[in-house]
RNA sequence: GGUCCCAUCGUCUAGCGGUCUAGGACGCCGGCCUCUCACGCCGGAAACCGGAGUUCGAGUCUCCGUGGGACCA
């Protein structure tokens, strides 16, 4: 396929042996926003070499992940376990060349050897007993790559800068196993470079793979791509973000209510930075995204900034559109949820108090459900014997009242306030109560209006009745 | 153990020799607003890992140390 020489081609190639993860998605994203920034072009490849791990279910988690994040890809997938055909050519290319030989040592043999070089201290690495032998295939051969002795191999990566490794501290690789598989280095060189990749965004745990990979390219005649090694996402225990940190699939937070727009603004945000900015609409990271200002330092995974983007995020989202995403978490909960006008009314008071859609989720109950549990401590603090006597009051006016919007709502209360000689807060803190079953909420005038007169006359009756019997 | 990378407030970061008495954001603390909780607004505490050098001048360059991390086994 023939490509622009000056297209910018990229990829993301993950292992389906699990959920996409944090740390995946960034390097995801950092690809797919660059492909999209320089107009070239992005690939997506699955990793699935190792039968004993990969598994279909983690594909479609990991397409359903990215889909959702909105990364779409222009070429692919493809699958390393189909192209086994290809790798064999690209084996046999460096066979016939002379890059590549045929090893016979044993297993045991080399184990001894390996040892033997630890305990002196040195490092385990081929000796080269067959390099020159011109071994042919056979049973239990592998293939070897022929690295240079001498020189140095050097990576001019565009975060980390020039980094120079000692070729005397490579060994004769093995390319291919006994059974003819290929191995990792050498499938990733021949993907990238049949699939025309020419800037390589991966984590830095890759860098001490590229001298080989790199070496592997000239060998095949090729130069090596522009490398972009980005620095790791570490828990809050400076470790490496795995499992072992709770729930950190890009899945994991979508059911958690997070918005994919937040999500890839704080990703991208930790590790790459633009001046002072800290919102980022996904256009404006197309727009803006560059990888000279990616950072060379690992950076830890913060679950309060998340929150607080994903706060803003919220806020910048049309209200119909969050109340339409809203309703699956109603549903998930069990309440009877419709999109409409009230539960865009609902939405809006809820906005400044939750970060997340499944907290708003929670903080709305009392808007959807049909009956309100009373809070142990709201009782305890407003359900005083004097309260019945203003709810009574304001249940009559409520009750003539013909308009239940805030204006009209607001005007009943200062009659209540006229009449009992009460302050607001003493008469709505007890409504509060009765109607939401807590001590906190949205403007009582706000919770009265979206909740509508039938339901709010009904929960009034039953915390007078409720004031009474107790 | 070997090789490699990294090092600015608790965290993410700005900073590309002088404009740094180091800026922003999250979080934290205080205040204002107020029917509660939030939101919003105002203010505050909080960092250049240590040591040598280079330079008229170093957060910014070099080296060493220390501390983290990655990879190989």
């Amino acid at each position: 396929m023939p490509q622009q020489a000056d297209t910018v081609v990229t990829r993301f190639p993950p292992s389906p042996t699990g959920a996409l993860h944090l740390g995946g998605a960034r390097t995801a994203l950092f690809n797919w926003l660059y492909a999209r920034h320089t107009g070239g072009r992005f690939v997506l490849r699955i990793e699935d070499t190792d039968t004993a791990r990969s598994t279909r279910e983690s594909v479609d988690v990991i397409f359903d992940a990215l889909r959702w994040l909105g990364i779409d890809w222009d070429d692919g997938p493809y699958f390393q376990s189909q192209r086994m055909d290809i790798y064999r050519t690209y084996i046999e290319k460096l066979l016939d060349s002379g890059n590549a030989y045929y090893c016979t040592c044993s297993s045991e043999r080399l184990e001894i050897m390996r040892k033997e070089a630890m305990a002196r201290g040195g490092k385990p690495k081929y000796d080269g007993t067959c390099r020159d032998l011109g071994l042919s295939a056979a049973e239990g051969a592998v293939v070897r790559f022929r690295a240079p002795l001498t020189g140095a191999t050097v990576l001019r990566d565009v975060v980390k800068g020039s980094i120079a490794f000692q070729n005397a501290e490579l060994d004769d690789f093995i390319i291919a196993r006994s059974d003819g598989s290929p191995t990792y280095n050498f499938c990733v060189v021949v993907d990238d470079l049949t699939m025309g990749i020419n800037t390589i965004i991966r984590g830095d745990d890759h860098v001490m793979n590229t001298p080989k990979q790199m070496l592997l390219y000239r060998a095949l005649g090729f130069d090596p791509p522009t490398y972009a090694h980005v620095p790791m996402v570490l828990g809050e225990d400076r470790a490496r973000l795995s499992k072992r940190h709770g729930a950190r699939s890009v899945t994991a937070y979508r059911e958690m209510g997070f918005l994919p727009e937040a999500l890839i603004n704080y990703l991208v945000r930790l590790g790459w930075s633009h001046g002072d900015q800290e919102f980022f609409t996904v256009e404006e990271l197309i727009e803006k995204f560059s990888l000279e200002h990616i950072g060379k330092s690992a950076g830890i995974f913060d679950p309060e900034k998340l929150l607080a983007l994903n706060q803003e995020h919220m806020r910048l989202k049309p209200v119909p559109a969050l109340a339409e995403m809203l309703v699956p978490f109603l549903r998930e909960k069990g309440m009877a949820a419709d999109a409409g006008e009230t539960l865009e009314r609902a939405v809006e008071t809820l906005l400044p108090r939750t970060k997340t859609l499944e907290e708003m989720a929670e903080a709305g109950r009392f808007y959807f459900e049909e009956t309100v549990q009373y809070e142990e401590k709201a009782v305890k603090k407003f359900f005083k014997p004097n309260a019945a006597e203003p709810l009574r009051i304001l249940r009559e006016k409520l009750e003539g009242l013909e308009a239940f919007d805030e204006a009209s709502l607001e005007a009943a209360f200062q009659e209540v306030m006229g009449e009992t000689g009460l302050k607001l807060g003493k008469i709505a803190q007890p409504v509060r109560v009765a109607l939401t079953g807590k001590t906190a909420s949205p403007g009582i005038f706000e919770v009265v209006s979206i909740i509508g007169k039938k339901k709010v006359l009904q929960r009034l009756d039953a915390a007078i009745e409720f004031l009474q019997q107790s």
